[in-house]
DNA sequence: GCCGTCAAGTCTACAGCGTAGATTTTAAGC
DNA sequence: GCTTAAAATCTACGCTGTAGACTTGACGGC
């Protein structure tokens, strides 16, 4: 019979790291990430389901070593020369195309990877570009989770929209239809008054008003509500801009 | 025995959706959304598991109702005079209030919700606080998905550090110190140079900067690069403000 | 009052999951 | 040459979601 049993030659073992998480991967980026199971996977690398826990510990090692392996993969231009925007849009294409690329994967993109160095490496471009802006480490770093929280945001909205191909305004669009319009008349005046083409992949509008927020503030904009037309003047804003936590209504 | 066989008597039913759906919430609020198995469920309602298939078609309705009796919980305070900074900062605070409730939620939050009615009533106080900005539709609706990417980000980075109780710029800190300092120079000078009182949970700061943003371009602000002292001159943006999805490096 | 229909709950069972443990064979180290 | 350890397999356990049959009692129509 065809059973193998025991170690194998030297050089010919069945598997190795390598493959497994590639093949991982593959499965993954074909089928979404609830069609990688143990067995599959075993069944994928025609090998018994047990083999694979000899390279690796368990199943969420695998999901890791798969996202490692992902983000191995994001390249940053290094263009030290340029505008701090210009490198800012550098890192969210950078990070962009890796979610597009897998999308299957989006959210352990988002909690694996912290742990990630090149995600370390990747956030040295970024902190980098937010320091020319001359602003405090204070305000660099709430610019930075501000970056890296929109973009989380907008990588879940297209892991999750992979299968409607819909953006979120999009599908939005869709939901309102059921009702009558007076029921919810700005939506609809705003959904009605849109062009048809919009592409809800883009992430270069939402940057433009997030660069232009940090620039401005950068430039010694308070982030109060003070510099808007018919807005509140300078002092008397009721929006807590460095409180601590108190997010209370009353 | 104490088998109980047959329908029970009228108003003596053991199950009605309602329970069902506040105690798989109690379950996912208190151990988390893997601890929440129809067993496990059926176990705390002192039932037979496949009784709650009698009143919810399978396990993703039972998510999908707690998604919803959550979202039921949304209220916002319509204050149509305010300036649209602060209709602003109430929907994100009212957003704000759910997420951390129901932390472990979060990820259903952010995916199912999409279809609740609540969420819509939210959408159309968002709208109609961007409008009044006087921005164009277009605008107003990439304005409305940035705001909602960045606080879809920013909830599942709390859903996602609730064990480990670190913002993400947190435990990038901790992660650096695996490292010298030369090797990430920019993070480590920053990270140095911080204030230990940061509060994660804050949600203020990266508003401070968006607003700032969005008030910017409703002034007439084009989103390039222009506005910014050492950046690029109006009209030699080479960064794509109405681009079609070219996000290509060459 | 009686009877068919249906609803609520139970019980059994199945396929799939992650993985612990024992077993077999062989490569590599002393 | 002997020992140790590694690679792969096999079996088995407890868990999961849920399909299907069964029991009992409520309810509507006659």
């Amino acid at each position: 019979m065809g059973r193998k049993l025991g170690r194998p030659r030297a050089g010919k073992e069945l598997l190795i790291r390598e493959q497994i998480l590639a093949t991982a991967l593959q499965i993954i980026d074909g089928e979404g990430i609830q069609a990688m199971s143990m067995r599959r996977l075993a069944a994928e690398l025609g090998v018994d389901p047990m083999a694979i826990y000899h390279h690796l510990p368990n199943k969420e090692a695998v999901l890791v070593g798969v996202t490692e392996l992902v983000f191995s993969e994001l390249r940053l231009p290094a263009q030290a020369e340029a505008p701090w925007q210009q490198q800012v849009y550098a890192f969210a294409r950078a990070y962009r195309e890796l979610v597009l690329a897998h999308p299957n994967l989006v959210l352990h993109l988002i909690s694996v990877g912290t742990g990630s160095p090149a995600l370390l490496a990747a956030n040295e471009v970024l902190y980098a570009a937010l320091a020319r802006t001359g602003m405090p480490p204070r305000r660099i770093v709430q610019a930075a989770d501000l970056v890296v929280d929109y973009l989380n945001g907008w990588a879940l909205a297209v892991g999750l929209s992979q299968n409607s191909k819909l953006g979120a305004a999009q599908g939005l669009a869709t939901l309102l239809q059921q009702y009558p319009p007076e029921h919810y008349p700005t939506l609809s005046r705003i959904f009605s008054n849109l062009g048809e083409d919009e592409h809800p992949g883009s992430i270069e509008e939402g940057l433009a008003f997030l660069l232009a927020g940090i620039a401005w503030i950068a430039q010694g904009g308070d982030g109060s509500l003070a510099h808007q037309q018919g807005g509140l003047a300078r002092g008397e804003s009721n929006v807590p801009t460095g409180g601590r936590g108190d997010m209370s209504f009353g």
